[in-house]
RNA sequence: GCCGGAGUGGUGGAACGGCAGACACGGCGAGCUUAAACCUCGCUGCCCCUCGGGGCGUGCGGGUUCGAGUCCCGCCUCCGGCACCA
């Protein structure tokens, strides 16, 4: 209060007060049957650990500046909130401390739903939902069994990603530089029957589709993408695989994926992976049994960070078996190597070490041959005897029969041909992006819904009986144990076989969180509708979403995920588009001393404590101030204070003008003056909000309340300045909601600011009659003049000429041109003379 | 290695190819005050100056242009992503 009677603004009285009027007209409920064309204003909603924090105090502020924004260009708004409210978290708070994880997760909801409520946010409420509800992940099973149905959701053994610490497995995408990225534990391959969706099968669509996000998205997140899913082309290529007494003929046909078939010709050996399933095979026929066992028992003690680190020290052994070349029936020598991964291609390889560095290493460490055969363009052949640096540059083939001569690109496609035609290769497409292991080892998690039966074999749960709710946790022991504590938990696993009334037992593994929010913003459309998961008319009208906010960490993860869904459910005829998110706009990190804040590092600064000191609106402001909003923000380097003066300033600019009364005063210049700056902000804010550019915008209302200071200083009163003060309002109200509403209303409206519309700028008050120019000599600035808008170049030449310092400067020279830029700048070229 | 992005005052950051540093933060000075805080006003890139002005300045080196922070070429540094992915 003390500071309210200082400066005559006192957030903590005014914020609560508008934000109850806003709750009771319910202003910013989304209605169904509005005229006004719909706006689907979309935030990443949040997972609920803990408070809000800073993060999502920026994330929120540009959230809702877009949707009241929008909501003032004339849009009906649905600007939901709901809580990711599944996940790790929660469990490890029951495991630790022996909290109930879904009493944890609401009280935490609670918790944060109160701070928002605190900030302001123009949630629509009234949709509000959580995906650890039953009433939601009824759906999301209902969804899960859709893509099984289509042959996109199935169950495989495969060497996963295993966190010792979480007890559970992790998608590709949850490891970090071969860590968890929930505990930063390493992570360790694990063999295990697990769940995946096929994403793989939309990896073209994926990447293909982008080009519709190409102007909308930012181009970090599609590069993020396109990197992630790894798309390379080359061939598929058979090799046969023979013991050295055997003929070729008879040997077992096996494909290799390269993505440089040119270089067929210098292969000189050949590499599988230790996990290859005919290894051990071609061990035992190469009488290299033992060497081949004493390696893996080798491979299998390296941590996978290890193996897989870039320029390893190329551990393999021969196999006593021998690999024919399809193009010259050369024979090769086969190797089991680290090196070459399982997971990729066929996990064979051809290795051509004079045009692949690890090839290479691998054949320096082996006293293998190196064989060239592509000859750079302009520099000198490398010597095959000494290189150690890999030619993968460009050239022409050499060293290669039929091809020599050729470009490189040339050669790739004619062998390619000539391979196909003797059905021993092909034209082939390769991706670096994986299925989506979804299974989890957990309990705090959308149960899958299958039944397994011994007769049966896997058996969907039907759709009536969704959902497959979670015991309640009272009955569930929560020990880590590398199984989902639903195993546990008889009542919960025992089940009738739907399709043969035998026992059976429930699948006990639940779903990534990610699944669960890969749809949500479907069910947000209708969230209340309990005989569907989204209601089609209602996706027709709010889908897809016209701008989704949120941090750029979920760049790859949920953006690639929810693409795959929306494709997946649209080919399966539930939704008529194919990307979910026409517009993206990602905000940065907050920052602390250059550190993301965390309790851990003790640089946390808690919102509410901000909120407290300076009240919402501050906090907001100086978030969308502290720079372009795509950029990390530091905390110490924003100043809430100055923000909270500057609101001040403007409370009493307005306070001063209602003292003042209504009556026009001042001189005609220094209304008309101010009437241009009142324009030029409107012109200027409006696009800069538009352009997300909020930190010029808010610049700009400055100048634009330093004007009105100005002008009431110099006399003026009455229409000029409620126009600036109206108009600094509006445009002010999406970023500082409640003070931009009791400006408005001390400025005697009886209507919330938030329904206005957006001010239009007068382009007639933007021009004026006389304006100041630069004037150059040979391109330096060396003073002004003043010359009507629409002088000609004679008439500013012949005013340049009077200015004491340009004519000083012109003294000697003769004028050799001259640039008349009508309005901007007169430039004077001289040449001595 | 490959793919993105960025280098501007003490700080955060502005600048359709046209007066670099808007708007702030911080600093300095003045007013108000017994005093301080608050508030208001002024100054604030660096260097020189006879106070008129002059020189230099957007990571570095070139180029295009009457004119380049901005466009082109070649580097350097930093940040992010991917990476024994054949």
């Amino acid at each position: 209060m003390t500071d309210a009677v200082r400066t005559g603004y006192d957030p903590h009285e005014i914020e609560p007060r508008w934000q109850q009027w806003w709750s009771d007209q319910r202003l910013f409920e989304a209605r169904e049957d509005a005229t006004a064309p719909p706006f689907y204003a979309l935030h990443m909603f949040p997972y609920p650990s803990g408070d809000l924090h800073m993060g999502h105090v920026e994330a929120f502020s540009l959230a809702d500046a877009v949707a009241r924004y929008q909501r003032l260009q004339g849009y009906e708004v649905m600007n939901p909130i709901g809580w990711d409210s599944f996940g790790l978290n929660a469990e490890n708070a029951a495991i630790r401390r022996g909290i109930d994880p879904k009493q944890w997760t609401y009280d935490n909801i609670e918790t944060q739903a109160a701070t928002m409520q605190r900030l302001g946010l123009a949630w629509d409420w009234s949709r509000r939902l959580h995906t650890s509800d039953p009433e939601y992940y009824r759906w999301t099973q209902w969804i899960f069994l859709q893509l099984y149905e289509a042959g996109w959701a199935y169950r495989a053994d495969s060497e996963v990603n295993w966190c010792p610490s979480c007890q559970t497995v992790l998608a590709n995408e949850q490891v970090h530089d071969g860590a968890c990225e929930y505990c930063d534990t390493e992570v360790t391959k694990k063999p295990l029957t697990q769940w995946f969706l096929k994403i793989t099968d939309f990896a073209e669509r994926l990447l293909d589709d982008m080009r519709h996000l190409e102007d909308t998205w930012p181009q970090r997140v599609l590069a993020l993408q396109r990197n992630w899913i790894g798309r390379s082309e080359g061939a598929n290529v058979t090799f046969r695989i023979a013991a050295p007494s055997q003929d070729a003929e008879q040997g077992e046909e096996v494909v290799v994926y390269t993505t440089r078939p040119d270089t067929l010709y210098g292969a000189t050996f050949f590499v599988v992976a230790p996990e290859h399933p005919q290894a051990r095979a071609w061990a035992q026929a190469g009488g290299a049994v033992e060497a081949f066992d004493a390696f893996r028992e080798r491979v299998r003690r390296k941590s996978d960070v290890e193996r897989e680190a870039a320029g390893g020290d190329k551990d393999g052994v021969p196999l006593g078996v021998e690999a024919v070349n399809p193009v010259n029936g050369e024979r090769l020598p086969v190797y089991a190597a680290d090196y070459v991964l399982m997971g990729y291609g066929t996990g064979a390889i051809m290795a051509v070490p004079a045009h692949d560095q690890r090839d290479l290493d691998f054949a320096r460490a082996h006293d293998l041959p190196v064989r060239v055969v592509v000859a750079p363009e302009d520099a000198q052949a490398p010597d095959p005897a000494t290189m150690t640096e890999a030619a993968a540059g460009e050239g022409t083939t050499v060293n290669s029969g039929p091809y020599d001569g050729l470009p490189w690109p040339e050669t790739k496609d004619r062998i390619t041909r000539d391979l196909a035609a003797r059905g021993l290769g092909e034209f082939a497409v390769n991706y670096r992006l994986r299925d989506w292991l979804v299974s989890r080892q957990r309990f705090w998690g959308c149960p899958i819904p299958i039944i397994h039966c011994e007769r049966c074999g896997q058996v969907p749960v039907p759709e009536e009986e969704l959902p497959v709710e979670l015991p309640d946790p009272s009955e569930v022991a929560f020990t880590p144990g590398g199984e989902s504590p639903l195993a546990e938990h008889e009542g919960f696993t025992s089940v009738d076989c739907p399709r043969c009334e035998g026992p059976a037992q429930r699948e006990t593994d639940t779903m990534d969180t990610f699944v669960d929010s890969s749809w949500y913003f479907l069910r947000y459309c209708s969230p209340d509708r309990d005989d569907v998961a989204f209601d089609p008319e209602a996706v027709r009208r709010w889908m897809p979403v016209d701008q989704y906010t949120g941090g750029i960490e979920h760049a790859i993860l949920h953006l690639l995920y929810a693409r795959f869904f929306t494709k997946a459910l649209h080919d399966l005829g539930h939704v008529d588009f194919v990307e979910p998110f026409t517009r993206l706009k990602s905000q940065g990190m907050v920052l602390k001393d250059g550190a993301a804040m965390s309790k851990s590092k003790g640089n946390l600064v808690e919102p509410k404590e901000v909120v407290s000191e300076f009240g919402a609106d501050t906090l907001r402001t100086t978030m969308l101030f502290a720079g372009p909003i795509e950029d990390d923000v530091d905390w110490s380097d924003v100043s809430p204070a100055g923000t909270f003066r500057w609101l001040s300033r403007l409370t009493r600019l307005v306070d001063a003008h209602v003292a003042a009364g209504e009556d026009d005063a001042g001189t005609d210049d220094a209304r008309a003056s101010l009437r241009r700056a009142t324009h030029q902000a409107i012109a200027g804010v409006g696009g800069d909000v538009a352009a997300f550019k909020y930190n010029t915008a808010i610049a700009k209302l400055m100048e634009l309340s330093n004007a009105v200071g100005a002008a009431q200083r110099d006399g003026v009163a009455g229409a000029p300045v409620r126009e600036a003060l109206e108009a600094a309002a509006v445009m002010l109200s999406p970023i500082a909601p409640h003070v931009a509403e009791e400006l408005w209303h001390r400025l005697g409206h009886e209507q919330s600011v938030a329904v206005q519309r957006w001010p239009e700028h007068d382009p007639a008050l933007l021009v004026t009659d006389i304006v100041t120019v630069p004037v150059q000599v040979d391109g330096k600035v060396r003073g002004e003049i003043e010359v009507a808008v629409e002088a000609a170049e004679d008439e500013a030449l012949a005013a340049a000429r009077d200015v004491a310092n340009v004519a000083r400067h012109l003294e000697g020279r003769a004028l050799a041109k001259t640039i008349w830029v009508p309005g901007r700048m007169l430039n004077l070229v001289t040449k001595p003379g």
